[in-house]
RNA sequence: GGAGAGGUGGCCGAGCCGGUCGAAGGCAGCCGCCUGCUAAGCGGUUGUGGGGGUAACACUCCACCCAGGGUUCGAAUCCCUGCCUCUCCGCCA
């Protein structure tokens, strides 16, 4: 969410920002609205003020046992008043509100423009895909004849989009989970194990409400949300919390399940791990001093580029442009592995800056050594990595002629083979 | 699931038969004084958000005693709803 007065102080920023994201929002109104709020405001303040004043006779008058009569009926109709006026101001600030919430964040000037992701930019390459002296498979196939992912039987247990790992399967899963794990708290991330189901105040602190709520999976009594991601328990880790400058930048990392509706990718990769309502994620996030957040976004993607290089896996990094860019992001830089089985780079990774966008959301601020008064943080998050795609990424990688799969040598420690066969 | 207690400032903790309570007291922090040093002691000071104001301070107004409603001229104090914490009983592990 952006800060009203800031909308209010700079509306030519905020339109070219609607129009780089292609983003179509009715700002003509706010500024209106938001000058009628602000006068009801003065006027309701001028009669509390009014009523404090009088309120405070009559209580002196009282304990002399005074009459006080007359200021009594003269607040009666000023209460009135105060209580028109605020009415007002509430239905005025419903209007201000649920626009600032649905105004997307500021794309930082570095990011490339363009209307959509053919305008994404690649920014640099690492590793050289593998040339194969066979034709490599698809991972679905490669899983189903190795008999370590069942999609079959997912179906029948939850439906579309599930699936069941088995056997040497499972077990490559938490192995990555593990090594993830590992690796990003060596790099200092500290490792937390949040909450999946959240609340309606978690879920707008992170902006994934109110816009997206098709995107959620819901319980209806009592009122929970799934996660989508660990962004949404670990950004909450903080909300409505006031930190120290000292113990500034705050990094986690976290492994969740994830779980995602999917709704309007119907016929999208309906085959394989890609896209499933339930996938296994490591995240990694980031609270940090607003003048350090655009250099943490590229120690942050190196962390999760990291990732990729000791699995060996070849990737190249894409920075969204303005039209790609998610809805609370200022700068987002998607990590795309090379998949031998589609031919080409699939997202597995995505890091991004949101500036204050989350942390005024959220209400998460810090306080400067020695300084008064209280700023937003800048948040960060970044996928270190998708579970799911990484292995994936490793079956059709590491796949072999004769149909096994040769373990990558960082993750041998924690299968105890070097071939799935 | 049944019964009860409670949520107050950075922390602890009074107030809760409505009025001078932004809130006693203690602790912690900060600034002075004192002291050969440390400790103790003495005095002062310390929240957040939003308006107005200023070059920036100052200053000033409004709101905030878990959250949201209500009663009232006036609510931390009374009423309702929700959330959370704790205790006992029951149930399940």
């Amino acid at each position: 969410m952006l800060d009203a007065r800031f909308v209010r102080e700079n509306i030519e920023l905020i339109k070219k920002s609607l129009d780089d994201r292609h983003y179509p929002v009715e700002i003509g109104e706010f500024l209106q609205i938001e000058e009628k709020r602000l006068a009801f405001q003065r006027a309701s303040e001028e009669l509390r003020n009014k009523r404090n004043v009088v309120s405070e006779e009559i209580g002196r008058l009282k304990s002399r046992k005074q009459d006080a009569t007359p200021q009594i009926e003269a607040m009666q109709s000023v209460a009135d008043q105060i209580k028109a006026l605020d009415d007002q101001i509430k239905a005025l600030e419903e209007k201000t509100g649920a626009f600032l919430l649905n105004l997307p964040n500021i794309p930082h000037e570095s990011v490339p423009p363009g209307k959509d992701e053919s305008e994404n930019v690649e920014v640099r390459r690492w590793g050289e895909p593998r040339q194969f002296d066979f034709e490599p498979l698809n991972h679905w196939d490669i899983g189903e004849l190795l008999d370590i992912i069942d999609f079959d039987r997912g179906a029948k247990i939850a439906g579309a989009r599930f699936s069941l790992m088995k056997g040497m399967g499972a077990k490559l899963e938490r192995a990555l989970m593990n090594f993830m794990l590992d690796l990003n708290t060596s790099k200092g991330y500290k490792e937390v194990f949040p909450p999946i189901l959240v609340n309606r105040e978690s879920m707008t602190g992170t902006g994934q409400l109110p816009k997206f709520e098709q995107e959620l999976f819901r319980i209806a009594d009592p009122e929970f949300y799934l996660i989508p991601t660990a962004e949404v328990p670990v950004t909450n880790i903080h909300r409505n919390e006031i930190l120290n400058e000292q113990d500034l930048p705050l990094s986690y990392t976290a492994y969740t399940p994830c779980f995602r509706r999917e709704a309007g990718s119907y016929g999208k990769d309906v085959r394989g791990l890609i896209r499933q309502h339930q996938f296994n994620k490591v995240e990694m996030v980031k609270f940090v001093t607003p003048e350090t957040s655009f250099d943490e976004i590229e120690s942050l993607t190196g962390n999760a580029e990291e990732i990729l290089q000791r699995l060996e896996l070849p990737y190249r990094v894409i920075a969204l442009c303005t039209g790609d860019l998610g809805f609370s992001s200022a700068k987002t830089y998607d990590l795309e592995v090379w998949l031998p089985g589609q031919q080409r780079y699939r997202e597995i990774s995505s890091c991004s800056n949101f500036t204050d966008f989350q942390a005024r959301r959220a209400n998460i601020r810090f306080r400067r050594q020695g300084k008064k008064g209280t700023e937003f943080v800048h948040t960060l998050n970044g996928s270190g990595l998708a579970i799911g795609r990484t292995l994936v990424a490793v079956l059709e990688n590491y796949q072999q002629k004769n149909g096994s799969i040769l373990v990558p040598a960082a993750l041998r420690p924690y299968m105890d083979i070097e071939v799935i066969q």
